[in-house]
RNA sequence: GCCCGGGUGGCGAAAUCGGUAAACGCGGGAGACUUAAAAUCUCCUGGCUUCGGCCGUGCGGGUUCGAGUCCCGCCCCGGGCACCA
């Protein structure tokens, strides 16, 4: 290679904001010319999928807070390429949704319309960092061929009886006219302008997910994932044991089912409880209670959650008039409603026994009803005793200890007939349906005779109509209904009269299995080939939010399993090992002010902080109680007093509070990295996020560090080119081997670092390299190419860069990682701490193959320890080699 | 209330198996270069100190020759769940 030619590669200098942009750009080009991320099926070589969670494109385009996962992943990806896996990494779009269609009702612009512009910000924001995807396989959730296999597996799902219509209710909002989704609601309101929501039931999609409770819960024990989620897992499908045991209604012949997890307690039971909206409260009342009843359901349903939440300690309730037998004990026992049982579990009544439980213990203390101790080890006429113990009081049971006991009960129950051993779980059926128009239509027709047939396979994807308006007609109805002609349709296969489903699915179905089709992008025949299904799944690495830890890591594993069923997919599990980034946050100004309801007016008042307090669910100026409301501004609005103190720009006398929070656009906290990326560069970016701290933690954003990293990565260019634009001259070979050393240890050090998926401290090994590498000789070319070879993962561009200067012809990111010879490790002399009673006094230089005892006799000599030990004797000399000598006195 | 994380310099952090606490970076200080500034480079930078040392990883105990790391009891912060029978 010649010099002039190296010196024109460089034209650009020095390394500023200017030119990282334009190296950037120009190995952005050339990545998407030259294909080189594409990958395919490789036998030969070991494959390995690094999964980001795949982004829904928002109207605001990226925050700094998103790309934390990516940029690891892509720096991961980068590692293990050059390491000779085959690394399939891809991104995509989660791109059905609510914003989308709320924007369609707001603007009449098409969902579709909004959804593409935003999919071109991501992309565009996306290739801005440098990362290294195959985007021949990007993926969009609503292109009618991926819809096609949406809806397909969902017919699967129907055909195994796993989905079924159910009359449920769902969150009506009278004044937008218009059915929200659970998110969109907030504490009763919706979370569009604070409207209340009713609870209206409609006919809905149900999926049963409660068919592979145990199997979700049992496969998670062999995943790599982080415990806390596994935990939250576990703990929302709350798996637990007991029995149902059924008790006869006096005077009637209704029955009431309960679910205790505590059958050895039955003869304790004095009392039933069931919940105000249990179905059988209407006919068991007695005439004389019917009035109380009524009175006390209608109270119970008007409480808000919170209230309820607030105060579980004082409970309430209302007798019944009905009375049922206890089966064990063959006596009457009363009926109440309350509600602190809850209609949603179990059966929605229980059998109360208050001597072993701590709820039913206040329960009864509370209306005088009886306490009957079952279970021996407690002192129940204080506190309900709710541990194990030998049972007393009982019976057949009497003398048993408590597991012995519950089977005991158990079986007497099932001989008896009066109920058996089972299982409950709080997991309940998945919502399936959703009343929205921007998501995948159900592939289904309802016939006349009210039956229901799928859409031929031929004739998927059933495509959403097109409708002129989006606006909500206000009546109870769903977008899809009004599109009259699209719903009136007729049997393709028979020609007799059909109705679509006006309902479509939940912006959760897409994200189920969007990670196999990277596998397979373009199959026009499958979902996914067997081949390509072979040999990329599982997910090896899947990074993403912790706020994903039950819904969609739930869903997705559920339908999954039921792939895995129908034989499509090998692996009991999509994604073997986990990762939750943690979140960056943003900083934000608030003040509060009385236009509470967003008019627009002249006469608003605005309250400092200090001025306001914050009640359960609103904020009140502390002396006109007048309900105030919190307004924000973003760091680059707001100015400051004499005193330091953040002040509103035009109105000096209102103090602002700092808050940190998740970055919102409601907030105006989002920090976008094409602003980061304007000032330094995508390469800085990256080296930033990443330098940050380790993966896990979040934090608030802070752009102090940048500069830092950006400097680094200047000084990495000036290795290459001084500042008149010439190579440096370059040393053959390793260079001295001080510098052979330098460039072994940083090479092992990223090394490692990297495979503890830590690449903060990978970045410092890099800065210790050039910092001393050429201190007191030229650079060695050898150095020089690991060096670029290492940095590659992190800052690509500017590593391309350097290794095209190097003299390479092809791509750094194809180029292979470096090896070292282990022996440079290791030095000829060691510095060893010499402690005296675990404190360090002085420290030794001695030979790595020095002996124990020379190692002692110079350790004794230190001056630091003569000064201590005198002249006389250690009791103890503890000597760890390589590390540090401690003479114990 | 219960269950998980976490608490280390002025700041972001590091310390891999119980073995020299604070690597690397930011900020700060001093100096070199410069007419000057910026940039760059070099050095210093946990606190106290009578210059011998002493103290120091949220607090209080413990185990150990030796504890940021292990054990017991607290405090604070973040997240999740929340009457689940």
């Amino acid at each position: 290679m010649t010099l002039s030619r190296l010196v024109a590669s460089f034209t650009d200098m020095p390394y500023d904001a200017q030119t990282a942009r334009t190296i950037e750009k120009r190995w952005q080009k050339y990545w998407k010319e030259s294909q080189t991320f594409r990958v395919g099926i490789d036998e030969e070589r070991e494959k390995l999928y690094i999964l980001d969670m795949f982004p829904y494109p928002s109207g605001t385009g990226l925050h700094v807070g998103h790309p934390k996962g990516y940029i690891t992943t892509d720096v991961l990806s980068r590692y293990k390429r050059m390491r000779g896996f085959n690394v399939l990494h891809t991104m995509g779009w989660d791109a059905f949704g609510l914003p989308a269609e709320q924007y369609a009702i707001e603007t009449g612009t098409h969902p579709r319309d909004t959804t593409r512009a935003n999919i071109e910000t991501y992309r565009r924001q996306l290739v801005a960092l440098g990362l290294s995807y195959d985007w021949s396989r990007e993926i969009d959730t609503t292109d009618p061929s991926y819809v096609r296999w949406t809806q397909w597996i969902f017919q699967k799902l129907y055909e195994r009886g796993l989905a079924y219509e159910e009359e449920v209710p769902v969150n009506w909002c009278p004044v937008l006219g218009t059915v929200l989704a659970n998110e969109e609601v907030i504490d009763g309101k919706s979370e569009r302008g604070g409207h209340p929501v009713i609870r209206q039931p409609m006919r809905q999609w149900m999926l049963k997910i409660t068919d592979y409770a145990d199997r979700l819960l049992d496969d998670l024990d062999d995943l790599d994932w982080p415990e806390s989620i596994k935990k939250m897992q576990r703990d929302w499908i709350g798996r637990s044991e007991g029995a149902r045991i059924r008790f006869e209604v006096s005077n009637t012949d209704l029955f009431i089912d309960v679910f205790t997890t505590r059958p050895d307690t039955l003869f304790g039971a004095t009392y039933m409880v069931l919940a105000p909206d249990h179905e059988l409260v209407e006919q068991i009342t007695t005439k004389k209670y019917l009035q109380a009843v009524a009175n006390y359901s209608e109270v119970a349903s008007r409480k808000s959650e919170r209230v309820r939440i607030a105060d579980t300690s004082e409970k309430t309730g209302t007798f019944t008039g009905a009375f049922v037998t206890n089966p064990a004990t063959g006596q009457e026992i009363p009926v109440w409603i309350a509600d602190y049982v809850l209609s949603g579990y179990g059966t929605g009544a229980i059998m109360a026994v208050p001597a072993h439980d701590d709820r039913d213990y206040a329960f009864a203390k509370a209306y005088d009803l009886p306490i009957v101790e079952v279970v021996s080890g407690g002192d129940t006429a204080n506190a309900a005793f709710v541990g194990n113990g030998r049972s007393i009081n009982s019976g057949f049971l009497n003398t048993l200890e408590t597991d012995a006991a519950k089977s005991s009960m158990i079986n007497w129950l099932e001989k008896n007939d009066f109920g058996e051993g089972t299982v409950s779980y709080k997991l309940r059926d998945w919502l399936f349906a959703r009343q929205r128009y921007w998501g995948e239509p159900f592939p289904l027709l309802h016939l006349v005779d009210g039956t229901i047939k799928l859409v031929p396979e031929t004739e998927l994807p059933v495509l959403l109509p097109e409708l002129d308006d989006y606006k909500p007609s206000g009546n109870f109805e769903t977008p899809l209904s009004r599109a009259k002609e699209w719903i009136t349709t007729t049997d393709s296969e028979t020609g007799q009269p059909a109705r679509r489903d006006a309902n479509t699915m939940p912006q959760w179905a897409g994200s189920c299995w969007y990670f196999l089709r990277y596998c397979d992008p373009n199959n026009d025949e499958d979902l996914i080939s067997r081949e390509a299904e072979r040999y990329w799944m599982p997910v090896d690495l899947y990074v993403g939010g912790a706020e994903h830890a039950v819904l969609h890591l739930l869903y997705a594993r559920f339908w999954h399993k039921v792939l895995y069923d129908l034989e499509i997919v090998h692996t009991k599990e999509p994604f073997q090992k986990l990762l939750n980034p943690g979140m960056i946050l943003g900083r934000s100004y608030r003040y509060y002010d009385d236009n509470v309801n967003d008019e627009k007016r002249q006469n608003v008042s605005r309250y400092s902080p200090s001025q306001v307090e914050i009640e359960v669910e609103r904020a009140i100026h502390s002396e006109t109680r007048q309900e105030v409301k919190a307004r924000y501004l973003r760091s680059d609005q707001i100015e400051h007093d004499v005193e330091g103190f953040p002040i509103h720009p035009e109105f000096p006398d209102i103090r602002l509070e700092e808050v940190t929070e998740k970055m919102s656009k409601s907030r105006g906290n989002v920090v976008s990295p094409d602003e980061i990326i304007e000032r330094f560069g995508a390469d800085s970016m990256r080296l930033y996020e990443l330098f940050m701290g380790p993966l896990e933690k979040g934090a608030p954003w802070s752009t102090d560090g940048i500069p830092g990293c950006f400097r680094f990565l200047q000084r990495a260019h000036r290795l290459m080119v001084d500042e008149n634009g010439m190579i440096p001259e370059l040393s053959q070979g390793p260079g001295t081997n001080e510098q052979e050393r330098l460039t072994a240890r940083m090479v092992s050090g990223v090394t490692s670092d990297l495979e503890r998926l830590q690449p903060n401290t990978a970045i410092s090994k890099l800065m210790v390299w050039l910092r001393d590498i050429n201190k007191n000789s030229p650079l060695p070319e050898e150095g020089a190419s690991a060096f670029a070879r290492l940095l590659s993962p992190f800052a690509p561009h500017l590593a391309e860069e350097i290794w095209r200067t190097l003299g390479n012809e092809s791509s750094v990111a194809l180029s292979s990682w470096p090896t070292i010879d282990e022996a440079l490790l290791t030095s000829e002399t060691i510095r060893m701490a010499v402690q005296v009673n675990g404190k360090r006094r002085d420290e030794i230089e001695v030979s790595a193959t020095a002996s124990e005892t020379d190692i002692r006799k110079r350790a004794l000599m230190t001056e630091g320890v003569v000064r201590y030990l005198g002249k006389g004797e250690p009791s103890r000399v503890i000597i760890v080699p390589g590390r540090l000598v401690n003479i114990v006195l």
